[in-house]
DNA sequence: TTCCGTGCAAATCTTTTGCACGGTC
DNA sequence: GACCGTGCAAAAGATTTGCACGGAA
């Protein structure tokens, strides 16, 4: 196994793909590996953004590629990578929820929506991250976590 | 009328309530008064923060002063408020959206929800909102809003 | 072999809609 | 009297759950 892919080797490593990690991650809480949450993983890495569960499971019925995955299974994925922190859900405003992985190695960011279009793009801006940081040293509450949403028209329809 | 209460005067007075301010705008919207309407009205005027349809319904409900609405016209009137910009949606992660008023008179705010109870808390920061607005004129979309929620542990739930 | 992961179908739950009645203008 | 606001019941849409089978360990 020379030239074996040194993936294998998912224990944590810098290099390692987010799905890797997520593999690893999952197999050491004792999951066994399905075809259906390979599938989901490898979609998800590969996105910039968030996704619905619709959209997740019409991506995966749309490839030639990917084998399909049922809608139940993707939620329940979905949940579980979300509970062992792997994935992160995003609240648009929209009426379905949003997911996309997360990781030390995945640049943090927050969402703009298109009010008209729904299109969903990430941002990042050290300045408000700071605002934050100390902000949760003040508020009545151990922040684990924070989300901003800024609503508004995107370019190609505010024009 | 020396004493009378101004508050007859709902024509945008500064010292209006905003469920005065709220009948107005609706009536000059061309809506006609509905009882429903005014316990709702009523009681989102005396809510330091954001409820669920369910929580308006049942306080509604409960009260004996107030008479009961039908969840359906809770959500109905919660959209024309919405719609015409007197309240906002807030969407803390939770299983149901929830609503509150909004107004240039009323503060603006933002969220702190407990992971573990539940309970949605309002703080604001000046800081943040600076950083927000210097923000907003980087990203490319024409920003018309913006929403953040700080997720953790409670006091109560903290300790 | 044991047990988890997955698909399918049914169930839940939140929010929306259709329709008819009663009140407001 | 015309129409809007509201209640009730049904519908719609998103997400969850029950159950049985097939694959992973």
């Amino acid at each position: 196994m020379s030239d074996a892919p040194a993936d294998a080797d998912t224990s944590g490593s810098a290099t390692a793909s987010w799905k890797e990690r997520a593999e690893s991650t999952l197999a050491a809480a004792g999951h066994k590996r399905g075809g259906a949450r390979r599938a989901v993983l490898e979609l998800l890495d590969g996105q910039e953004c968030a996704l619905t569960a619709v959209e997740i499971e019409d991506a995966l019925r749309a490839r030639g590629a990917r084998r399909p995955v049922s809608r139940a299974s993707v939620y329940r994925i979905l949940d579980e990578l979300e509970r062992v922190g792997l994935a992160q859900r995003v609240e648009t405003g929209q009426t379905m929820v949003r997911f996309e992985r997360v990781s030390e190695q995945t640049e943090h960011h927050h969402h703009l929506v298109c009010d008209e279009c729904g299109q969903v793009m990430p941002f990042s801006d050290d300045e408000l991250e700071r605002a934050i940081s100390r902000l949760s040293e003040k508020v009545p509450l151990s922040v684990s976590e924070h989300e901003i949403v800024l609503r508004g028209a995107c370019r190609h329809c505010a024009s």
